[in-house]
DNA sequence: ATTATATATTCCAACTATGGCATATATAAT
DNA sequence: ATTATATATGCCATAGTTGGAATATATAAT
């Protein structure tokens, strides 16, 4: 496997790798939110969301749409789901 | 869920967000292997695979069994292969 | 006991991330 | 045109990461 590829999954996962991040995929794993609804939802500055959001989006996890003065944000990629279902088995099972 | 469990994943998302890391993910993903054979396929000091090597324990994600003066590094996680299946897809369609 | 070998640890400079605050931009409403 | 609202950008101090070079530790062999 040539090295970009590499780098190109770490980007991934570097995307991945904050607490804050974790949580706004989660909500968008319930649907679509526009950036005001996760504000709400979270602890953190509108400017942090925002920038969160878009480093997820830069490494293709998640898509945006516009509407007027709302921009949405929704998940785009599919296997979140069963990656975060065998972490929580992992978690429970008590070996971190 | 609780913001501790979003650390924790979060450490495991940091540990993987690295392509030496990963590098050597895959390489265990074919079987155990001492440091030395890591060291001699990655293009690294030793001691920089040594402490990726115990971030990537830390984390969760391998275990060592020490056996002489070798120590064996192995995986201990099983749903790394899925994740990186649909990562692979994921890029074959170009979408990142 | 000395030496060789495998692995881990420490130190360090360059770089990158974090998250708050202030501010800019874009659209909508009056 | 002015004002209000939603989102994005820039700046900054602090903290964490990266990876090399030197060194320490642990085990094995002579």
């Amino acid at each position: 496997m040539n090295n970009n590829l590499y780098e190109k999954k770490a980007q991934i996962f570097k995307a991945l790798s904050n607490p804050v991040r974790l949580e706004i995929m989660d909500l968008l794993a319930n649907g679509e939110k526009c950036v005001c609804e996760i504000v709400e939802n979270l602890n953190y500055e509108q400017p942090h969301i925002s920038k969160s959001l878009i480093k997820l989006k830069e490494a293709g996890l998640i898509k945006d749409r516009k509407d007027g003065l709302n921009v949405y944000y929704s998940l785009k990629i599919c296997c979140m789901g069963e990656f975060f279902n065998c972490l929580n088995k992992i978690f429970e099972q008590g070996n971190n």
